[in-house]
RNA sequence: GGGCUUGUAGCUCAGUUGGUUAGAGCGCGUCCCUGAUAAGGACGAGGUCACAAGUUCGAUUCUUGUCAGGCCCA
């Protein structure tokens, strides 16, 4: 006996039985053990920041993560799989500043980086139970015992084998980077805690003159205008910076102007943007045109320091003109000022164009240093006032004005930031574009594009790759510098190198432990450098930090990754820095294949939040509908493609009724009725049926299982889920429905063997099909419908390899006819009101082969026979038009009247010539309408039509099966069990009495009806059974 | 502002080197069925394939531009 199985299922209380299950069996480990030793699959677990719980994103990534290996593992490749926490970053230092009511680096230095750090580190696994709670719902097989997180001592200490690796290939360097200060805190912050408090203030802008030096030659209008001096204008919201000008930007295609101003007595030239002439001179009148000209023309010009300061930096290159794209004319002079200490593009054009000058005069409070002497000790800003003054004392200030823009502000103190250069450290990146290209060549990208062209083009533009964070709680960069002179460092790569050579011992390799171990080497002392590591850096090494790879041994046990997948925003992310990392190492990508996808939004197109409550709470998601679903769900739609999902809950439902439901149904029907019949073979028999339609469902089990190969072997796993709609379909309503009556039938015969052998066999290999995606569902199935020597889980089983021998490709097309046939009679019955209920003499069809399968018509449309018109001109009418893809290139622009011609045809043979173009059979398409006023239907090359003339013969038979569907209906709302025998009494007219009386068998056979009495009249209510009033009484009988 | 991407029925989405009358499911309306019943079936309404120009005998498909949404960057 199977286990019975009642077709009203909770899926939810399956799903937790089977969980049960794999618990006790430990199925994930027999899984992996199964396989050890055969070729490994590898695969890379992206870690997810755990500072909240798992939302839809997690669920969908896990999905995803667990149906590939899944998948694998049923192809006989031993995957492992262990789970990976990112701990280190952002995140968490400010969950850990909510905890203890600190906030901004000083603070948290005021009360300890020991304490801070061990509350990030206390707070880490805050969420990790509730984690693998869910990951384990969803259904997803993880190592969660053998997992790995980034801050533990081994993965700490293999990232610093790493960052050592990159150290003696030259990589690593120092330089400066752009960062928004807090002057009030004295510390940088981060681009997005800077994001959070813009205001609008007003802020003074200044136009200034710079002479010019040299380059004005280069231009034969101006160098005639000359000897009167030129000046470039540059504008600039900071007065404060201009001290600390280094450089001039002008946009090589922006057009400029040379003008002489004619308010001016001495006549100087100016320099700057066409389009902005008017912000400088009012009227046309005040200055008359000198030169017109390409900004590129200014390129190499130099011009005399504003102020003396930092004169002599021109030994450096200071004082010349650049060019740079992201020069505008939408404000200013269309000279850009450039500072390279205060400003980021300021910073990024002169190291572009290799100017190495740098002036950056403030303190830790932002205040001038005594490098000049006039402000020093003052906050920057609040010295525009008197460097205005001094700009118009000096004849230097050409126009002056206010602006109110937006600006950002400290959201501690609501001071001002400052943008300014903070020591940095950098991995050189820039050198390495055309192997990282190379490298990314050879990954199999899901969606393609993303490779192709969002990372491709990621990569082309790849900078310089700054690793340094001003904060606390991450990796530490293992790099000791010698007090005294800050050129002599020592990079340190691994726990026992420290030891040696500080004589301490090390213990852990945060910041609060490390800072403290000072380097003594030939009478110098070293100290580390204060910054931590971006913690990018640390997911990029999780291939090698997860192994504790140090440099010994071969990495091709882990290395690279066959599999990995991430959303779409991992793209500067981890694909990244993954990537970036492999091609340093070891030269080549870290991974081969990449799924990538999309967002999971709310169902109004929003992102998920909390606030609004626009989403369905996960838990009660899975509470509801199970995991299945929401697996299913999230697979079936383009977000597996990069896309972006709108979850919805009725998506979910949907999704149970489209495919979970029928199959479970079929399952129960399968069950019910091997039981009933005592079938029960001891193991799983592959049926070598003589039944067209065992052969037909086997056949499209086979092409199911090729196209979810085809489609999982190139990872795209919505095309892999897609084939499962149409094949339950084809299972539910069409090979069990056809099929019914074999298993109802009572005589136990081959046929009915064969029916249950093939239904079994092709439930236990979609189970097996489906395994990967719907672990619950499949499994439960499987267990109970699995032969005795079977695996003891459907994740133990090999994933089926397509049998080409048992498909009939010709059978399944004659199927299609039939189904084609069955629709359009269906059609035609309900136009002639004519029920299926009432058997009609014949159909006659055309343009359809369904040979060897007439008596499925016969059935399912209650026909007594199929017959095949001799000339398809009998029921339709037939035209011709042109197939405008095998003529369109060989008729070119002759098409048109090709195409009528062939239109005006009243016949067509096979090969003719029309316009002078030979046209064949393919070129010829046939088009078939129904003909008026006659029974007939067509759709495409078929054409049927129904003999609806109902003889008495066919009336009585129509009664009987009404009578009979009658008597179904009163044994179901009396709850009788499918095998209960009955007796049935009947009163009614005399046609009724001969109607079941000539079909007495028919109708006793149907019902299980053993004894039929004819009575004069019966208390029971009267029904009218087509038009005939009749009152029926049914009692069970043992 | 830049790179990439999406826009097809009320909704969710297919649409395979450009080719005839652009499909499916849901939803809606009408009807049928009732021993798979949180079902099943038939029919119907619903589309300027975002918009515009171009290439072509022919464009939902290719090119360019515009508009709108998204991700990343600046």
């Amino acid at each position: 006996m199977f286990k019975a199985v009642s077709n009203k299922v909770a899926f939810p209380e399956m799903e937790k039985g089977i969980l049960e299950f794999w618990e006790k069996d430990g199925t994930f480990k027999k899984s992996l053990e199964k396989n050890k030793g055969a070729g490994r699959y590898k695969f890379y677990d992206g870690p997810p920041f755990a500072t909240g719980l798992p939302h839809y994103g997690h669920l969908l990534a896990g999905t995803i993560k667990d149906i590939v290996p899944r998948y694998q593992t049923m192809r006989g490749k031993y995957v492992e799989r262990r789970f990976g926490w990112d701990t280190h970053g952002l995140p968490i230092e400010a969950l850990a500043q909510e905890a203890l009511g600190v906030a901004g680096a000083p603070e948290i230095k005021a009360l300890g980086v020991d304490k801070f750090n061990e509350q990030c580190r206390s707070m880490v696994l805050k969420y990790v139970s509730e984690w693998r709670k869910t990951v384990t719902r969803m259904g997803r097989w993880v190592d969660f015992d053998n997992d790995y997180k980034t801050m533990n001592p081994e993965f700490m200490e293999t990232i610093w084998w790493v960052f050592k690796q990159l150290w003696d290939q030259g990589r690593v360097y120092r330089s400066h980077r752009i960062m928004p200060y807090s002057w009030k805190l004295s510390t940088p912050l981060s681009n997005f805690e800077a994001g959070s408090n813009y205001k609008d203030v007003q802020d003074p802008t200044v136009t200034v003159r710079v002479k010019a030096t040299s380059g004005v030659d280069s231009i034969p209008a101006l160098a005639e205008a000359a000897p009167a001096a030129v000046y470039l204008l540059i504008w600039t919201t900071t007065p404060w910076t201009l001290p600390e000008n280094l450089a001039i930007c002008a946009g090589a295609e922006i057009d400029y102007v040379a003008v002489r101003d004619l308010t001016d007595d001495a006549r100087p030239v100016y320099v700057m943007a066409e389009a902005r002439l008017a912000t400088i001179f009012k009227k046309p009148e005040q200055y008359e045109r000198v030169a017109v000209f390409k900004g590129s023309a200014l390129k190499g010009w130099t011009y005399e320091p504003i102020f003396p300061y930092f004169a002599d930096k021109a030994a450096e290159g200071a004082f010349h003109v650049f060019n740079d794209d992201y020069v505008t004319t939408s404000d200013g002079t269309g000279l850009v000022h450039i500072a390279p200490a205060y400003g980021e593009d300021d910073f990024r054009v002169c190291k572009a164009n290799d100017m190495n000058a740098f002036a950056d005069p403030l303190d830790d409070a932002c205040r001038f240093t005594a490098e000049l002497p006039e402000y020093a000790g003052r906050f920057c800003k609040d010295c525009d006032k008197d460097i205005i003054k001094r700009l118009k004392t000096e004849g230097k200030l050409v126009h002056q004005s206010t602006i109110v823009h937006s600006y950002p502000f400290c959201d501690r103190t609501d001071t001002p930031l400052i943008y300014r250069a903070i020591d940095a450290w950098y991995v050189r990146v820039e050198d390495l574009h055309e192997r990282l290209a190379a490298n990314n060549d050879t990954v199999h990208w899901t969606p393609s594009y993303v490779g192709d062209k969002r990372f491709g083009n990621w990569l082309k533009d790849a900078r310089d790759w700054n690793i340094s964070r001003n904060r606390f709680w991450g990796s530490c960069i293992p790099v000791w510098i010698n007090e005294a002179d800050p050129t002599d460092m020592i990079c340190v790569g691994s726990v026992k190198e420290l030891e040696d050579l500080s004589g301490v011992r090390v213990t852990d390799l945060h910041k609060h432990f490390v800072d403290k171990i000072l380097i003594r080497k030939d009478g110098k002392v070293y100290r580390r450098t204060p910054e931590v590591l971006d913690c990018w850096f640390e997911s990029g090494s999780m291939p090698y930090a997860q192994q504790h790879y140090m440099g010994e041994g071969g990495v091709d046990d882990f290395f690279p990754a066959d599999f990995i997948a991430e959303g779409l925003d991992q793209t500067r992310g981890w694909f990244y820095t993954l990537m970036l990392l492999g091609t340093m190492l070891f030269g080549k990508s870290p991974y081969k294949n990449v799924v990538v996808n999309g967002l999971v939004l709310a169902e109004d197109g929003k992102k998920m939040s909390k606030r609004l409550k626009n989403y369905p709470d996960p838990t009660k998601m899975l509470d509801t509908y199970g995991a299945d679903a929401i697996r299913l769900y999230m697979i079936y739609s383009p977000v597996v493609k990069a896309e972006n999902l709108k979850f919805s809950e009725s998506g979910v439902k949907q999704l149970m009724r489209d495919l979970l439901i029928p199959w479970w149904n079929a399952y129960s029907f399968f069950v019910t009725y091997a039981n009933v019949d005592k079938f029960h073979d001891a193991e799983v028999v592959y049926p070598e049926s003589e039944n067209v339609l065992d052969r037909w469902i086997i056949s499209s089990m086979e092409t199911l299982v090729a196209d979810v190969t085809a489609a999982m072997d190139d990872y795209d796993l919505q095309k892999a889920v897609r084939p499962f709609v149409k094949f339950i379909e084809d299972l539910t309503n069409w090979y069990i429905r056809r099929s019914r009556r074999r298993f109802w039938k009572s005589t136990n015969d081959g046929d009915k063997l064969s029916a249950y052998r093939t239904l079994r066999y092709v439930l236990v290999q979609l189970a097996k099909v489906a395994a990967p995606f719907t672990p619950f569902i499949a499994d439960e199935i499987y267990l109970n419908l699995k032969g005795e020597s079977d695996p003891g889980s459907v994740h133990l089983c090999d994933f089926p390899q397509s049998n080409a021998n048992a498909r009939d490709l010709d059978l399944e097309r004659r199927m299609a006819a039939v189904q084609a046939v069955v629709e359009l009679g269906r059609r035609l019955r309900a136009d002639s009101d004519l029920k299926v209920r009432q058997p009609l003499a014949a159909i006659r069809i055309s343009g359809a082969d369904v040979k060897g399968l007439e008596d499925l018509i016969e059935d399912e449309l209650n026909v007594k026979s199929v017959e095949y018109a001799a000339d398809e001109r009998e029921l339709c009418e037939v035209s011709y038009k042109a197939n405008f893809k095998t003529l369109g290139p060989k008729c070119g622009a002759k098409m048109k009247a090709v195409a009528a011609a062939i239109a005006r045809l009243e016949s067509f043979t096979g090969a003719m010539e029309l316009e002078g173009v030979a046209i064949g059979e393919d070129d010829v398409i046939v088009t078939r309408k129904a003909k008026e006023g006659l029974v007939v239907a067509s759709q495409g090359a078929v054409v049927v039509a129904l003999d609806t003339l109902l003889t008495p013969a066919l009336v009585s038979e129509g009664l009987a099966r009404e009578f009979v569907s009658h008597v179904q209906a009163m044994r179901k709302e009396a709850d009788f069990e499918v095998t209960q025998r009955i007796v049935v009494a009947v009163a009614g007219d005399a046609e009724l009495k001969a109607a079941l009386e000539a079909h007495g068998d028919y109708v006793k056979n149907e019902t299980l009806c053993v004894e039929l009495d004819f009575v004069d009249s019966l208390d029971s209510a009267s029904v009218s059974l087509n038009g005939h009033e009749t009152r029926i009484c049914v009692a069970p009988r043992n």
